[in-house]
DNA sequence: AAAAATTTTTAGATTTATCTAAATATTCAA
DNA sequence: TTGAATATTTAGATAAATCTAAAAATTTTT
C-alpha cells in the first residue's frame, strides 16, 4: 500500500496536470504539497520507482496509469465522504473538506463502495467536483470559469474552484451557490469585476471570485 | 495533536490497565503493539513527556487523566465507527475492527459527536463493547467470562474480546452471537470445555472460546 | 542472600519524510 | 549565443518510529 504522503502527491499531481498537458514541474508540485523542491525531487525518485510516475530529471512528471488510478481513487474517496459529512451528518459545505483529507486515506475497497451505494451514488461533491465511479469515469461536463463569461451570458453555478472555509462562507454571503441561476450584467475594464445577476439583485464580484466559480452554460 | 502511533500505545496501555489495577509493564504494551520492549521504552518517555502517562524507571506505567482521556476518546470513535459500519453500511461484525483502527484516529471533535447523533447515541459497539458518551463515561455494567461461569448458570452473551475474523466467524457457526441466552450444561475437568444449552441445542465449545465471551447473568 | 531468570533500558542503526544550502541544469532575454 | 534568471537536483542534517544486541535492574528461585 502507499502512504498518506504518497497519495497526497499523486492526488497534486493529477490536479496539476488537470491544468495543462504537458508534464508537472517540480516547483508546482511543492507549492501544491507546501513542501519545499527539494523534498519533492526526493519523493519523485520515490513514486518512479514504484511505477507510480513517469519522471526524467528536469524535465517533470506525468502519472502512469497505475498513480492516475491511485490518484482518482482518492478523489473519489475525498468526494464521497464529502457528501456523507452533509447530506448524512449535516455539516456545512465549508466544513468538510480538511476532514475530508483525512477521510480519504482510509483504504478498504469494499468500504469505499458501500459507501457509495448508502449515498445513492451520487455524482457531485458539495462543492460541484464530479465523483468518479469505481472504474474511475468521471461524468463529462463542459464548465467554464466565470471570470471566462461575457456581458449578457447566463448559467448556472455547478462548483467552485477552492475549498477554504473563509472563501466558501464568502460565496454563502454573497448568495452564490450551487444550482444558482446568474447573468452577466458588466464587466469592469479597470479590475476584472463582474456585476451580476442573482435572483433578481445585482451583485458586485471581484475577479478573485470569479476565478473560482464553475458555471453551467448553454 | 497525537500521532496515530501514540494514540495507539494509550489504548493499549488503557486495556491493560483494566486487566488488573497494577502499572502496566513494558513487555505487556510490547505484546499489545506486536513490537519490541526497547521500542516501548523509547515511546513511553515520549508520553511521559507530553504528561499522558505516568512512569517510572522500571516500574511500568498509568495513565494521567489526560492520557485516560485521550485513550477513552480513540475507544469511542473507534466504537462509534464500527456501529456506523454495521448498522449503515451493512458490514458484518467481523468485518469492520480492522477498518475501525483506521477510522479512529481521524480527528474532528465535531465529527464524533455528529457520528454519535447521527446513529442514535448507541450504548454498545457490534461486539457488545460499550460505548462511552462525549465526556467519556461508560455505561456500568457487570459481565462475566462465559469459563467463569458454574454448572446450572443462565445468561445472555453480551460480548466478546477477540475481534478477529476467523473467531467471530467461528461464534456464528456455534450460533453463539451477541444477544443469544445460554445455560451451561456440564464443565468438562479434561479440557475445560464447557456443554452449553443453545436455542434448545447442547454444543460443545473449547476453553479458547469460553475465554472469550462475555455473559451477563443473574 | 546469592545465583539464575526475567524484565527493562541503553547504545547504536535504519527507514521515511522532511529541511537548508550549495551545486547544476535549463530557460529566457539581451 | 552568452549571461542572467529560474528551476531542479544533490549533499548532508534532522525528527519520528522502529530495530538488534548488549548492559543493567528487578524478581524469582534455590
Ligand atoms: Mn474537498
Ligand atoms: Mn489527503
Ligand atoms: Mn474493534
Ligand atoms: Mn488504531
Amino acid at each position: 500500500m502507499h502512504s498518506f504522503t504518497e497519495e497526497n502527491y499523486l492526488k497534486t499531481i493529477y490536479h496539476l496536470s488537470q491544468l495543462n498537458d504537458s508534464p508537472v514541474q517540480t516547483n508546482a508540485i511543492a507549492e501544491g504539497m507546501k513542501t519545499r523542491a527539494a523534498s519533492v525531487t526526493d519523493m519523485l525518485k520515490k513514486l518512479s520507482d514504484k511505477q507510480l510516475i513517469d519522471y526524467i530529471k528536469y524535465q517533470g512528471v506525468t502519472l502512469t496509469e497505475r498513480g492516475k488510478t491511485t490518484a482518482v481513487g482518492v478523489i473519489r474517496k475525498h468526494r464521497l465522504w464529502e457528501v456523507f459529512l452533509v447530506e448524512k451528518l449535516k455539516f456545512k459545505w465549508d466544513e468538510v473538506h480538511d476532514i475530508a483529507e483525512e477521510l480519504e486515506h482510509i483504504n478498504s475497497g469494499l468500504l469505499v463502495e458501500r459507501l457509495d451505494e448508502f449515498l445513492g451514488f451520487p455524482k457531485r461533491d458539495p462543492h460541484g467536483d464530479p465523483i468518479p465511479d469505481k472504474d474511475g469515469i468521471f461524468e463529462p461536463d463542459q464548465n467554464i470559469h466565470l471570470h471566462e463569461m461575457c456581458q449578457g451570458d447566463k448559467g448556472v453555478i455547478i462548483g467552485v474552484n477552492e475549498y477554504t472555509s473563509s472563501f466558501l462562507k464568502h460565496l454563502e454571503r454573497l448568495g452564490l451557490t450551487i444550482g444558482i441561476r446568474i447573468e452577466i450584467e458588466e464587466i469592469a475594464d479597470y479590475d476584472g469585476s463582474v456585476e451580476l445577476l442573482v435572483e433578481g439583485k445585482r451583485i458586485n464580484v471581484s475577479r478573485e471570485v470569479t476565478q473560482r466559480i464553475l458555471v453551467n452554460y448553454k
